[in-house]
DNA sequence: TTAATTTGTGTTAAAACAACACAAAGTTAA
DNA sequence: TTAACTTTGTGTTGTTTTAACACAAATTAA
């Protein structure tokens, strides 16, 4: 048997959009040396346990959630210090929610969880901040093809929060008609007939699904997702 | 101190080109249940290895080879039985180098290492199989949006040899005439003056060269390469 | 010297993209 | 009750990019 002593854990970044504003999770430490210090939802893999499943459990246990997309970030394990207690290697997991449809709750491990503004993340320990830059470029760079922006969104939706969606997360204005004409354009998205007040004043705006089995559809005819626009 | 039993090896899928052909480095395993078997080249990693590091020393060890680009694919460790004899969660990367370059040889743990045509690699050990049909996957993609097809080729190349590298990667026609526009639109791909003459017959072409420092240069202004052609 | 092979080059019609402004439907405040 | 304000919804046009297409030039082989 080789000799090797090295553990490996997981960690993720998990995206929350809420009105104009990139949310990242992140829990505060209950024990150790890193006691009060926030750090990314994670944890060490269980011997007989999937690394998809470490992840999922972990987020369920340190803060109450369960997430609408998960995929593999990257693994980090060529700073051989990134843990100072003893060599950890961890698989960082990229994720995405609405955050309207959990109140975060603290569980196991953790004193806290709690929603930072991406711009306004602490420092966080170990190498985890390097990690939430990674998955926020991925964020950026997947979110012009490949629809994503949909997890992030309740399941009806109007039209300006996608818009607005895209406009905060990329940094960037966009054309209201040109953007709407090439969404509509792929048939992946479906207006209802409902129609909704906002809060405020205006005119009411109606609402639209994300028509996900019509996209899986269209991937099998070589569709390519696509919005690099004005 | 978590009880965690786990081993952590890295994997490489390093891929070459040569005249038309897309291959991909195999192994021979010399010891073990699977003696005589074909696997990727790979191995456990040293405790104080970072990935990185294991990975270019298994490469050297078991093929002799240093690739010319390497980057993380994954890492795969969803099924606990991977490796039947003990947990092993292996991180894969994908590499690419120029065959010409170096003479293969076999050293420490492989038997025999050996260059296998993309379309006929034989049953691999454990996950490897898929390990290489997701690093295909992701050569094929990268290809359109990132200048890697260079790190396959000599550092000098005819405009025919990129040419068929990208049809034959991507298993599509090309026009000519508008590949070699786009191409040299963006302004990274030199001509020399050296003119070669082809083996067989034929008019003679000029060599190239790809510019890598006007890459760099080009990418800090927001350049963005992409080859989607007819 | 003729045939075969490979390199190298330009034009045009069609499609996609970028830029742009105002009317409609509602709310709020005077 | 009217005027001001806010937000949704919609088309056209010039510009750029893409796709489709063929033949001459330089060499080797027969």
């Amino acid at each position: 048997m080789i000799d090797q002593n090295i553990k490996i854990a997981v960690d993720a970044i998990v995206f929350g959009y809420e009105k104009g504003t990139l949310y990242v999770l992140a829990v505060q430490q209950r024990f150790g040396k890193l006691a009060d210090r926030w750090v990314l939802p994670g944890g060490f893999i269980l011997n007989d346990e999937p690394l998809l499943m470490a992840v999922e459990r972990e987020l369920k246990e340190e803060a109450g959630i369960t997430v609408n997309y998960l995929e593999q970030l990257g693994t980090f394990g060529d700073d051989i210090n990134r843990d100072e207690r003893f060599r950890v290697i961890s698989v960082a997991y990229f994720a995405l929610v609405n955050p309207k449809n959990f109140v975060l709750k603290a569980d196991t491990d953790a004193k806290d969880a709690k929603w930072f503004p991406v711009t306004q993340i602490p420092e966080l320990g170990y190498d985890h901040n390097e990690m939430v830059n990674l998955a926020h470029q991925r964020l950026k760079s997947k979110l012009t093809y490949q629809p994503i922006g949909f997890d992030l969104l309740d399941h009806e939706f109007l039209f300006s929060d996608l818009e607005n969606l895209y406009c905060s997360i990329l940094e960037r204005d966009i054309d209201r008609r040109n953007f709407r004409k090439k969404i509509l354009s792929f048939g992946i998205v479906t207006e209802t007939d409902k129609v909704v007040k906002m809060g405020a004043s205006g005119r009411p705006g109606k609402l639209f699904t994300f028509d996900k089995t019509k996209y899986n559809q269209l991937l099998k005819e070589n569709f390519q997702f696509d919005i690099r626009f004005a």
